[in-house]
DNA sequence: AATTAATAAGAACAACTGTTCATATAACCA
DNA sequence: TGGTTATATGAACAGTTGTTCTTATTAATT
């Protein structure tokens, strides 16, 4: 196989690229991060960066189209999605853990950061965010707590209004976490909130 | 009075100044914004800024130290305050209120879509927002909600879980709003959840 | 071993950055 | 009115930016 061997040297110094920009853009932003920078980091020279990638933005879109794909994309499966909804606060701590495993995890973390930062100045980020995370996630949880109720497991209200409440801690959370890590602080204090917040939570829904 | 004149003068053009930036920082960031898009925005050259600021340092600064002095500032005042608490769902919608009003304040806005975009990039912001914003609303939370359980309004509980509980949905809510109006979208439909927040809350902590 | 293709380097480009300077203009106070 | 101070100008500075060349080096294919 001749041609994977050249693919792979090329995907090799590809990602290579892909890491140190990464790096960069979750410290100092798009701007801040400079072509030279960027290749100065992998130990080659900013021209050489061109036989990669076209731009400087190619570079930024080949890592910020990873930032929406990870989470609870399985869960589109939905006999398997309904027959967990019944399980009620179990239903609740695995999606808890999924966002607690989400909110520590190295990658997950600097592609949060850049997503931050970028996110006021990038309308295409802005929409990914309210559509592959905001509503994505709302959609899930309402139709969950929708289950819930029919079952009876939890008290009668708006599903949308739970969803929400119940997704905002998370995310609020997580920005927590972010900003403590980036001045070097311990984020162990916060590592028990997730499941104080499902098991609150679940004391002011269930009955 | 012939200095107030004077300072008068300067500080027109100083808040004109102000203004320019605030408007720029707030859609292209600290780095996006440069020294002679102020400048031109006011109607000046760059080298004129210098006259009324030493450096762009300081014209970020001078709008960032306003961020976080605005809200609850008089909220501190023990005696009303701990009145205030006994009255239960009263005193969490007001604090709505309060959170509701400086959501859709237009200057506001621009503030906080500053802080968004620099809070991963600049230290001396996030330690601002953490305990100018988080921890000053959560010990102003948490403590009410403790004279809540006392007065026997509401379910006993961790009040500290129970601050962030209420506390994070509100901050959810101000990003999406930002989002929105970023790109021009109506944010009509978010506007009842504040209220809606507030019921489904004290549903969920009320006797 | 010879040829072709992929990747690297280095220099150069025009545009832009924050800041400083000498100088001109305007506003103020005596 | 004359002198002082505050504010504006325009040019210049040394860096940095993204990108594009031409040329060299390395690897893959025949």
């Amino acid at each position: 196989m001749p041609d994977t061997t050249n693919s792979k040297r090329v995907k090799h110094t590809r990602e290579l690229i892909q890491d140190a920009a990464m790096e960069l853009l979750a410290e100092y932003g798009y701007k801040g991060t400079s072509v030279r920078k960027i290749a100065s980091k992998v130990g080659i020279r900013e021209s050489a960066l061109y036989n990669h990638y076209t731009n400087k933005e190619a570079i930024f879109l080949s890592i910020t189209s990873k930032i929406f794909t990870t989470p609870f994309s399985h869960e589109n499966d939905q006999k398997i999605f309904y027959e967990n909804a019944k399980k009620g606060k179990r239903f609740l701590q695995r999606f808890m853990t999924e966002f607690k495993l989400l909110s520590f995890d190295k990658n997950s973390e600097k592609l949060f950061r850049i997503m931050m930062i970028e996110l006021m100045q990038n309308s295409s980020l802005r929409e990914s965010f309210i559509k592959e995370f905001h509503e994505k996630n709302i959609k899930l949880l309402s139709s969950s707590f929708f289950i819930m109720m029919q079952e009876g497991l939890i008290r009668s209200s708006d599903p949308m209004v739970m969803a929400n409440e119940f997704l905002a801690p998370f995310f609020y959370l997580r920005l927590q976490i972010s900003l403590l890590k980036a001045d070097g602080a311990s984020t162990t204090p916060l590592s028990t909130q997730f499941e104080k917040h499902v098991d609150f939570f679940w004391e002011s829904i269930a009955l």
